[in-house]
DNA sequence: GTGGTCTAGACCACA
DNA sequence: GTGGTCTAGACCACA
C-alpha cells in the first residue's frame, strides 16, 4: 500500500505521513476507514513501530485521523483533509510568488508557466506516467 | 549586509547560502565582486567560520561564485545566477501544480490565487512591509 | 440512551462513566432505577463486556451507584451524586484559580470570564446547540 | 531546576512541557535564555534524552521555545506563552461553567466559590505555602 | 489484539 | 559540542 523511497532524504516517519495523507486524500483511505495497526505496517515497511506511531501522531495532530484506545486509528473526514491540503497548497504558491516577483518574474510569464504546468500534468495523467 | 534569523528553523549555513545569492540576484552583489572573507564574514555574524565555508562552498557548486586561490571568492554571472533561481522556481511550480491536481484545484481557481498572490505582493511591496 | 464519540479520545470506558454520571445528575436515572445489564449495554453499545464493566466498578467505587449480587446495578442518591459533582467541579476551579494567577489574571478579569461563560451557556441552551 | 513527580500519573515528556512552561511564564527562564541541552537535561533528571527531546519538540510546536540546530533551543517571547496560557485556562473555565451549570451552581455561587478560590490563593501566597 | 510511553544506544547533520 | 532520527525491545493501559 506505501512504498518508501530510500533516496529521498526527508526522514522515514515524514515521507510516511506524507504518503499516508495522499492516500486519504485520493480517496483509497475512506473516511472512518482503519488504518493498519502500528505494529503490522511497520512490519510490512520493516521500520520500527516507533517510527509509524510517530507519523500517525502527526496524522492524529493535524486532524486527519482519530484514534481510539486498544482499537486502533481510523480516518477523519476526507473533505477536510483535502481542505486543509488546499489551504497548504496556496500557502506555498504564495512563497513561490514572493520568489518569483525577486527574480522579475512577471505575473504574466508566471501565469504562462501555470498553463504549461497543467497541460503537462494532464498529459502525464492520460498516458499514466504518474 | 546580511542578518540571520534565528528563529529561522534552517540551518544557518542554508539561510546564509540563500541571503547571499540573493544579494546576487538583487544585484547588490555584481558581477566579479569579491564577497566578504570566509573569516571576515564568519566575525561580523558572530558565527562559525566553518558555517561561512559550508555556505561558499554551496554557492560555489552551484556556479554563483567562483574562488581563485590566495585571493578569494567571487561573484559570477548574475545574467546565469537569475537565470538559475528562475529554474528553480518554475520546477516548485510544476511540483506544486501536481500536489494542486490531486486535491481538485482547477487550472482556473489556480490561476485566480496566483493573481491574488501578485496583488497581494505588490501590495506589501508599495507598503514596505517587506 | 447513550451515545459514545468515536473521535473523543479519551478512553471508552471514561466516556461513559461520564455520560452515565450526567444521567444520574440529570435525574434520567434516578434513584434505586436499575442500570441496564453490562451486557445488554456493552451489545446496545458495540463495545466489550469488560469495557462496561469497568464503568460499572469506578461508578461504585465513587459510591454512584450500588451493586445487588445477581440482580444488577443500582442508582444511588441522585443528590449525593450531584453533591460529589460539585465537589469536583470547585477542586478543579481552585486548581484553575492558582494557574490563573500565575499568569497575572486579576480577580476582576477572572469574574469578567465568567460572567461571558455564564451568558453563553445559556444562550447555547436557549438556541439547542447543545 | 525541576523536579518530576514520580507520583504523578501523566507522562514524564507532558510533566516535564508542564515544569518548562510554568518557568517561561514565570519569567525563571527569560526570552532568548538558552534551556539545558537536551542531554545536560536528561541525565539531570536521570530520564532518556528521547524524552526530554518529546517534550522540547511540544515546546517548539506551541510557540514557546525555538530550535537552532547545532547550537540548542531557547525562549521565545515570554509575553506570547503568557498569552498562549491565558487562553488555555479561559477555554477550561468555559467547559468548568458548562458542567457547573449540569449540576444547577448559579452563576452567583460560582462566582462566590471563584472569590474564596482567590483569597485563599493570596493567603498560601503570603504564607509561602506554594 | 490495539496504541502510548520509555529506555538504551547508535548514527547523522550542523556549529 | 548541539539537536534529530531511528532501532530494538520492554512494559503499560485499554478493548
Amino acid at each position: 500500500m506505501v512504498l518508501l523511497d530510500s533516496k529521498d532524504r526527508r526522514p522515514i516517519y515524514e515521507q510516511l505521513t506524507e504518503k499516508l495523507s495522499d492516500l486519504m486524500i485520493a480517496g483509497v483511505l475512506k473516511e472512518d476507514e482503519a488504518l493498519p495497526s502500528v505494529r503490522t505496517l511497520a512490519a510490512d515497511l520493516s521500520i520500527n513501530p516507533n517510527t509509524v506511531q510517530r507519523s500517525y501522531l502527526e496524522l492524529e495532530r493535524r486532524g486527519y485521523i482519530y484514534t481510539v484506545k486498544g482499537k486502533g486509528s481510523f480516518v477523519s473526514d476526507n473533505a477536510k483533509i483535502q481542505e486543509h491540503k488546499k489551504q497548504l497548497i496556496f500557502t506555498s504558491l504564495d512563497a513561490l510568488i514572493s520568489q518569483a516577483i525577486s527574480v522579475n518574474i512577471s505575473e504574466t510569464d508566471f501565469m504562462r508557466q501555470v498553463s504549461v504546468g497543467f497541460r503537462n500534468a494532464s498529459t502525464n495523467l492520460r498516458e499514466g506516467s504518474l
